[in-house]
DNA sequence: CTCGACGGTGGAGTAGGGTCCAAGGTCAAG
DNA sequence: CTTGACCTTGGACCCTACTCCACCGTCGAG
């Protein structure tokens, strides 16, 4: 697929998307003419690089987990030991928020809201 | 307090509460000798302000709450207000990482975890 | 053959949030 | 009086993640 249609599909731009393969965070073969190729995973490969992001990751990090990933036999099953950290790291954000609110609550209507936690 | 004293009780650089000074985060009175004196509360300021960015405030956001805040009367009560906003906000990142949380949960032992959502 | 949509490159620019540096002033201790 | 810690300023620089631009090549339709 080209740039184009990919660009299409995930709602990214063509610049941006030539960016992320600039970055490695993506790749592509090249047509006779130039062009570059795409193959159909890159459309839910980039999604799944949208939610990692929202996650907090930076595109150096998705781009470091995405290699290790391409050369292993059981790519499935490597991606499901992936997700199920990235589900150990949302538990553990929401954790962090909850203290968050914790700490929050227990300000709200305190004599001195910024006193020291 | 001079900006090494709140530098050190807030574990910002100097170079970063001058940044911050600069962008209007934090105000500072000047000591005849041109140093910036900063009120003690700019330490239980500075730690809500690292809580605010946490959330995914940007600076430029902080200011201006800040802003609202000085001159407002009841500033605890209104903080109070602020602080029960931001508990909302955290409630709604929670609940959006909840639904990256069952997303991922899905693909996982998933044939093919990068199929479509 | 020309046109328009699409593709390519290199390079500059942007916003946000700092970080570093050089040159110099202030001040208490020795 | 010097030294060292601390402070000032202005300005350059960095990183991330894009975004835009000019200029050029490719290709199918009319």
């Amino acid at each position: 697929m080209r740039i184009g249609e990919l660009a299409a599909q995930t709602g990214l731009s063509r610049d941006t998307v030539r960016f992320y393969e600039r970055t490695g965070l993506l790749t592509a073969r090249r047509l006779p003419n130039g062009y570059r190729d795409f193959p159909p995973e890159a459309v839910p490969w980039l999604r799944y690089v949208r939610t990692a992001q929202a996650l907090g990751f930076s595109l150096a990090e998705i781009a470091r987990t995405g290699e290790e990933l391409s050369g292993v036999p059981d790519a499935a099953g490597a991606l499901s030991e992936l997700f199920r950290e990235k589900i150990a790291l949302i538990d553990a954000r929401m954790a962090e928020l909850a203290g968050l609110r914790a700490d929050l609550a227990a300000r709200v209507g305190a004599g001195c809201p910024l006193a020291p936690a």
